[in-house]
DNA sequence: TAACATTGTGGGTAATAGTGGGTAATTATC
DNA sequence: GATAATTACCCACTATTACCCACAATGTTA
């Protein structure tokens, strides 16, 4: 039991059965806060991958601050009708799954087996060869973004 | 009994059983603040060993900071990921004990006989033979470090 | 030094987690 | 409005994990 509520962490590997669901991690059903309604926000991640909101990070973080992109540069209003469009409510059946909807398993090409990782405030969920195909950070990178973090 | 809390020094041989189980030294034990909910998480070091964190040590230095980078850059989703990914919060059973996960254990390369040291704020699970192999620093690299540090 | 507490380790068992499938309810299609 | 397709809700099975008890070795106290 952490005592870190809605943050997520680690890597698990699921299948994704023939009726399309998808079990989420028992260490992720239980960081999500009970104002959380049982429930994610699905939507397109800007990888190749499908990612889930705890819905409150979801309606708080993301929706309030799509709200204030000015809709008058195309830019802004092409961004938001990108998270938006794809993005749905789902809520955990009695074992603990989700349902991914059809365009997102394509989206992600996601079959039977997937990879579910923990991104501190949300999830993804990889099809096992495209994250492994994720390329590396380099050393420099990796150095120039761990001045924030002292480890 | 002025002991700092959090804080980690010595070296100690344990052993892993076949359950997957790791024995925490007392001495950690009794150092492991109260809020940390007798919890740590463990990730994959920098080396090829297991580092292991007090909860709130990670959440304050580590996941803290994470959130603040936005995942509209590319460089930063892959950062957190490759932070976040192999990152577990696990607790301590009722005998001082953590669970290591099939991937860590095999990351370090654990077998049955493992080494335990303190370094400082963190703990490190070792290979008894990687960390043999670990050479020590020469005077030059003391040298080089002298002017960040006095000792 | 005898009695007792603590520590590291092992093992049994009950609870939980992950997965699959049947069937009723709901929605969509014609 | 009838029928087909999809989804939601149960129930079931197995593997894993969490929890408890045990015990030998060492350390501590009276």
């Amino acid at each position: 039991m952490t005592i870190t509520e809605n943050t997520f962490t680690g890597e698990f590997s699921y299948t994704l059965d023939a009726k399309g669901r998808l079990n989420i991690p028992s260490k992720f059903r239980s960081a999500l806060s009970p104002d959380n309604d049982k429930s994610f926000v699905i939507t397109k991640g800007m990888d190749p991958c499908v990612v889930a909101y705890p819905l409150v990070e979801w309606q708080q973080r993301v929706e309030s601050g799509l709200r204030e992109l000015s809709a008058t540069s195309q830019l802004n209003r092409l961004f938001v009708r990108s998270l938006t469009r794809f993005a749905t409510t789902v809520k955990l059946d009695g074992q603990g799954r989700i349902q991914i909807t059809q365009f997102l398993k394509e989206y992600a090409s996601l079959d039977r087996d997937v990879r579910i990782i923990g991104v501190v405030n949300k999830i993804e969920i990889w099809n096992p060869d495209d994250l492994q195909r994720m390329q590396d950070l380099s050393q420099d990178d990796f150095d120039d973004l761990s001045d924030k973090i002292i480890l």
